[in-house]
DNA sequence: TTTAATTCCTATAATTTTGGTAGGTATTAT
DNA sequence: ATAATACCTACCAAAATTATAGGAATTAAA
């Protein structure tokens, strides 16, 4: 499961892709909107600036905008950001690698192998998955 | 990420496949060969049981036995079973649903069809990774 | 130059989940 | 009788999650 950070994340992203004509889009804003405590999602704004996802505006009429394209940030990015890893083992992640305690041999282990499996796959989707294939998504329906 | 419960319990039916034709299998000989603690090891072995997953014997010379054959227990079983859903949000599980209380329109939320096509192909590849296939897997390297 | 609205900063805290431990009782093969 | 086992109940510490509190610094506009 996603955190709740992870997903307010996301649905703030989302809400500012779309109001994207409009930025910056302040961050009082963006919690009434999507029902989010308001200094929880400053702390999260923050952590995506930092992560050059977002840059900000300080001062009155400030806020928050893209700093990349919406083609350009993916839910992978996002997850990683505030979840970690996105695989189901340590022993198959990219960034955050570290050997199973109790495993005796990590080539042959076919536990390992399919949640390399799974993680393949899981992290083409959530790369897929950008800012603007979602709001397309959404358009279409 | 799988909790270690799950990651536990996986191993300990692995091992106890391993060992079929020894069965049954004493909790503290898995603890022992698998470096799982004992009594942490007995509330999973516990649940597994009352999961009908496997069956056990009292007394000495007693232990735990699968209840199904090793081609019919799969890995979304086990993961479901201790660390619940397996969608990354409430809002697309099958047995554990529940509404993002943000969301104003569920079927036309981008993120949630993402997440359910993820979903999707978890699932399947947790479902085809039985136990059978696992051993199978690791005795062709 | 004051005011209002904002980001930014630091500290604290409640709640939930995770990953156990302790101490025993009941059962059963030998 | 004994030893080895499953089974039962209660407790608990640490970590992670999900926040809250109180302001300081910045900036646009009146």
């Amino acid at each position: 499961m996603l955190s709740k950070k992870t997903k307010y994340a996301i649905n703030a992203l989302v809400y500012i892709t779309k109001n994207i004509e409009k930025q910056p889009v302040a961050a009082s804003e963006i919690a009434e909107n999507q029902n989010i405590p308001l200094k929880f999602l400053e702390s999260i704004l923050t952590e995506l600036r930092n992560a050059r996802i977002l840059r900000s505006k300080k001062g009155k009429y400030g806020g928050y905008l893209l700093n990349e394209s919406p083609d350009k940030i993916n839910l992978a990015k996002i997850v990683r950001l505030f979840d970690g890893a996105i695989a189901l083992l340590p022993c198959v992640t990219y960034n955050y690698y570290e050997k199973c305690e109790e495993c005796i041999d990590e080539e042959t282990c076919g536990i390992r192998q399919v949640v390399m499996e799974i993680r393949n796959t899981t992290v083409q989707q959530l790369k897929s998955a950008t800012l603007s294939s979602i709001l397309e998504r959404e358009i279409k329906e």
